[in-house]
DNA sequence: CAATAATATGCGAATATTATAATATTCATC
DNA sequence: GATGAATATTATAATATTCGCATATTATTG
């Protein structure tokens, strides 16, 4: 039991472990919004987008209404939003390590200004 | 800029995303432990549990202290114990439909009782 | 009901993650 | 410095994720 309540919170973690579904949460975290104009303040190819709302809806992260030809999403628990709004915090509190270890890993340029 | 911000927090998830590794930052909640300790607690693999101690090195979830023969581990942010603690209320909070969602993924059994 | 707009799904290729087994490193003790 | 205990690393095979493309579905409008 122990261990696949484990389960279940690191399949949670899995669907928030990628950039563009955190953005997703991100940009809901305001309130609802369509599958449209998430797409489109994305900026990204409609069908990964809506593979990435799928993960979001599979691990039931967010919530789906359907309206006429759209389909507005939300974002199901505030705690969620709680917990990005954490991350942020933690971010902060890491700010240099953590551009060293950006720096490191990717595109130095845009991280030194 | 925003997007590495967004994968860097995706990859802090992703450290977070295994139970084992939660397991792990769990067991370590309350202070540091050995990894030896850590092993026997698990009960798992050495080389397993070495490895995913070596990601959460990596994303510096985790610090770790050398003392002779051992190596000592603990979280290296509070945040990330509070982080959990909300997924723990999170998880209570959906318990009913997690437990649905469980069902139909894996062993019926269990879950039912 | 044909055409179009909004969204979802299926599939294949590239890539990443995981567990296991084998091996290496590091430190303490004799 | 050989031996043993504690921990880390490497290679590999199995599995999972991700993206792009093509296609499907559903609702609206003419």
């Amino acid at each position: 039991m122990q261990d696949s309540l484990r389960r279940f919170k690191a399949d949670i973690f899995q669907a928030l472990a990628h950039p563009t579904r955190i953005a997703i949460l991100e940009l809901l975290s305001k309130g609802e919004l369509s599958a449209g104009v998430l797409i489109e303040k994305l900026g990204m190819e409609q069908a990964n987008v809506s593979q990435h709302l799928a993960v979001l809806r599979a691990k039931q992260l967010v919530s789906n209404r359907k309206a006429g030809n759209q389909v507005f999403y939300s974002v199901r628990d505030r705690i969620l939003i709680e917990v990005l709004s954490l991350m942020r915090t933690y971010f902060h509190a890491h700010l240099k390590e953590s551009l060293t270890m950006l720096d490191e890993m990717e595109s130095p340029l845009e991280t030194a200004r």
